[in-house]
DNA sequence: AATGAATGAGACTTCATTCAT
DNA sequence: CATGAATGAAGTCTCATTCAT
């Protein structure tokens, strides 16, 4: 029991540690050029090890990517969730996006480059997976958008389409960070987004 | 003159048919999935023709791509430098580029799936390409902005990040119409993503 | 008449045109990474233009060198046989040998290279072509050796064992001055190769 | 370390099996008429196989002729190293010579054909690799020669050009022999040639 | 007769996966 | 359970040759 126990617990180690180096290595050559010798390589294992933890290197990279982005979105609704205003769940949305993207930077790199839709010639698993991740979040998003406009702090249009706007300039902030790799940190400009996204850009209309 | 005339015409024909059928491959199937076969079958050419239009695989795809993108930027630009007022060529930004995104959705479905940031080995040039287009097209953004926030259209703020949120806003809602693939053609939700741009989503907080 | 004559003398200059410049990429790059692309390019002719004066790359080749060896072999006969002593037609069997090298420095580099015995899968030509021609060469010599024995000036031995040590020692004189690319001329060896030839290298023991 | 040992012997043995047979590929069809898959099956290992002995076909050409004539010129070295007297010397060195020749008949083929000087675009390392061991030996059979001349065996004349002269006479036997095939073993010819090399091929002058 | 674009067979090489040790 | 050598399918690209113009 004990003995099972510790086994259990070395196991998840390894796997996490192939799926670490794994991560590194798909972030900085893509799925395809990336080869699972590299893998096992950088991991200390055997590359037949690789194949006790995962049945292949498709497998291997859709569960790296999968385990990742369920981090993120948990991650994201705990503190959305644990928001007592709605005023500071929207914040909180975009805030724990930007802290994650920061500390995964390697990881998120994988997006901008975007990889993965279709890996083998029939499968979309990861494709499918994303995409309802997508509409996932979406609906997480919209769903806090209806609050908003109950609670008359947002105005009363297709909530849906809100959440889409909101999720568009969350990823637009992060892309642009990403590549133009600002001295400033994300996270500064949770802000500035917000901003444009409760008043928009039109200049204040004096009022009489 | 006139023969050699018809010969520059034939050739960019087939150079275009190529083009046409590889860019319908490619997006379905991503860069690494496509085989040089199967573009030259489709396009009704033995592979060896293929290597006269193009050095290789990677060079056919990244003129694809280049060649294309090309053309929806110099679409884009035309028509918003021919627009008279800043809110029209606000306007215009975002509905040629909905327009080009719906008669070209193969092509988009590329960038969904976002492959072909690093090719081969030590190659980016369709990375490096695909961030200055992506830099370039913000400053051009950024350029109306600044007219607009002259003009005390636009209120003043960072203009570059004003071009950001517009172009996040923009890429938002093709990539949410290319996943949900709605009845409503991209063209029509024009509106609705300007007024959510220009305006926000705040509740019109009543005047006294 | 006049009109078909013309017109083979031009033919005749073009094959020739084209074996000259062919003569020189084998030369420097062997058989099999020359390719006709770059003969019909250094010839001013298009390549199908070539296959109207020889079947194929192989009888291209096969015939610079077999044609060419038998410019070799016919003007060291042809002086040779010229020649009014024994003593004097060898002499001008190494001499003419080696002027024909000095003045064909590339197309011999064909034979230190040494390509060709196998061209393609079946074929021999080439080889066979090869072998007889040394063969009839070496007979030549023998007959020479054959000669100076009859007239006293050359030892009673196997005139063919001789007849190959003379070969071989113009060989190794050719080849040694390609590869050192000596300031001096290789005719500047005539004597040198001969006396040992003749005299060998034993230390002449005094004699009473 | 018992075992690594004998992984290590077996790599070797796979390794030397694997040059083995794409000896006798190479020596009958040459560099550029050889597939890989040939020596694959010759072997008896798969095509990727080879891969992990060699890094490709030009790899595995390069390393087979460059071995053997290692081989050949130690054999050569050793023994006349081992000769007391410098008549001995140049005899073995003759007769080491023919011996190898006799032995390995199939690898001589390859410099009967004389291919490979130039293998790939660039790279020209097997025909450096060739030209330095010419150079090489004909200094090692130069060094004899002057021990020859001191010891007042070998006339004064250049020793370089002796060494030359005895290369070209050995070459000469040997591409004979193998061209004609004869019945008489090579290593019969040792006596013949050093005859002529020595003492020339002049009939003898009669002495008073 | 001359052209040169099109052809497509076939070579080399890579790398995910397996399996005997 | 770990290992890593062996496997071989499959992809890219070259280039001699053909043939319609």
């Amino acid at each position: 029991m004990e003995k099972s126990l510790r086994k259990e617990k070395e196991f998840k180690a390894r796997r996490s540690e192939i799926l670490k180096e794994a991560e590194k290595i798909f972030a900085s050559k893509g799925f395809y050029l990336t080869t699972m010798s590299e893998i096992a390589n950088a991991s200390g294992f055997a590359i037949g090890t690789l194949y006790q933890f995962f049945t292949g290197k498709e497998d291997l990279y859709t569960r790296m990517i999968c385990e990742k982005l369920e981090k993120m979105y948990s991650e994201i609704r705990e503190t959305v969730n644990n928001s007592p205003t709605t005023a500071e769940k929207i914040e909180n949305l975009v805030s724990t996006h930007f802290y994650f993207v920061e500390n995964n930077v390697d990881f998120c790199n994988l997006f901008i480059r975007g990889e993965g839709a279709t890996l083998s010639k029939g499968k979309t698993i990861l494709r499918d997976k994303m995409i309802a991740d997508y509409l996932n979040h979406i609906a997480f998003i919209e769903n806090i958008m209806r609050i908003g406009i109950e609670e008359r702090l947002i105005k009363a249009v297709e909530p849906r389409v809100m959440a889409c706007v909101l999720f568009g300039i969350v990823r637009v902030f992060i892309y642009d960070w990403m590549l133009t790799n600002q001295e400033a940190p994300l996270s500064s400009r949770v802000g500035c987004a917000l901003d444009i996204f409760m008043n928009g850009v039109r200049a204040e209309v004096p009022q009489c």
